[in-house]
RNA sequence: CCAGAGGGUUGGGCGACCGCCGCCAAGCGGGUAACUGCUUGGGGGAGGAAAGUCCGGGCUCCAGCGAGGAACGGUGCCGGAUAAUGUCCGGCUGAGGCGACUCAAGGGAAAGUGCCACAGAAAUCAUACCUCCGUAUUUCGAUACGGUAAGGUCGAAACGGUGCGGUAAGAGCGCACCGCGUUGCUGGUAACAGCAAUGGCAUGGCAAACCCCACCGGGAGCAAAACCGAAUAGGGGCGGCAUAUGGCAUCCUCCUGCCAGUCGCCCGGGUUGGUUGCAUGAGCGGCGCAGCAAUGUUCCGCCUAGAUGAAUGGUCGCACAUCCGCCUUCUGGCGGUGGACAGAACCCGGCUUACAGACCCUCUGGCACA
């Protein structure tokens, strides 16, 4: 129904820090192929303290998920973890703007 | 109209499309059933502070949280409200303001200990630097002894203040008024106030310093706790026997009770996960009644988030505020910007802190007019 599943544990965000990243100035994404058989996207986000209060975090992780919802069926990679990490450029950027960049990191760490 | 005081309400609005999380209904499917999957439709979905986690409760577990004491912590004018409070309401006293009103950790300093820097003679065992007055001496500058604490000096504060009498000079030494203490009467539930008599000044401040007094408090917390449930191990329940010793949530004593041993019988146990707890409650709204008020209450109506790596998001349109710039000019026009503080996590009652603006009510002091 989502496309995707949700990434709970603390140990496998770990484990996607050591996958393919691509940096832009309103997040980090993350990509690590789990090498199973099970071919379901999972996405994780993470956005620290140092980003801002309750309402900034929440804020910026609903519109992450909305970027999501878009276009992780289609471009993620399948059997792969991503992993979303904010960073404060994404408080002010401009939607349409998150949504290039967050295309042009599926693409290149999607192959 | 200007300046000000107190209190309340609101916390962006309307609409379109695509999504997210619960709930309800229907249809189709799975299942004996509890229930569950998909589709469609309906309806709901952050706050006044959801925040800080500072108090008070409910609820759950710790054997009863039972009695007394110690320790520790808290509270501190009086009365009331409340489930309870350190909260709220009403009052008292003191301080500030022309006033509306505001502020106050506001019990005890004649139980004890301690502290009061600098300055000053002296900061509470008290005392006398410059003065003042008397006597004696005198080189006429003063010195010695005694009296005194009114004046000067220092300071935030100086064994009560002002005036008159009195005196060698002075002093509650005497008197009047004020202050203070004690006693009595009156008013008030009380804090306290008023009046009268009397004492004769004896009693500086600090208890958010130790302390004393009165009152209150058992501890831990929804990651509490209960249930369902793959593998491995300690295990659990009931009954009989035993009752010495030890243990049972800050410590000691006492009471009631439980556990640890052994024998027999019976049951399996709980990390990840799931369900319950988990939203009908000290609930919200309204009329009336009681009360100065906080608040209480009869009746009527309403059901109002429930996530768990954690649901409210994305893209727009229309007006309305905010801010910025320009033109114009005393008020409008044009363009741009973009909505204060801030996100439920078991639930309530408070406190504190943050907050763009908008609206309303009551009151005070001025000015002007009728």
């Amino acid at each position: 129904m989502r496309g995707y599943n949700i990434i709970k544990k603390r140990s496998d965000f770990l484990a996607a820090n050591r996958g393919k990243r691509y940096a832009t100035p309103g997040f980090v994404l993350l990509v690590k192929d789990r090498q199973d058989d099970d071919p379901a996207i999972r996405l994780g986000i993470t956005i620290t303290k140092k980003v801002g209060n309750a309402v900034v975090r929440n804020r910026m992780r609903r519109r992450f998920r909305e970027m999501a919802r878009e276009m992780l069926g289609d471009k993620g990679k399948a059997g792969a973890d991503h992993v979303l990490i904010g960073r404060d450029g994404g408080i002010d950027q401009d939607f349409a703007e998150l949504r290039t960049d967050m295309a042009r990191a599926l693409d290149k760490l999607g192959k």
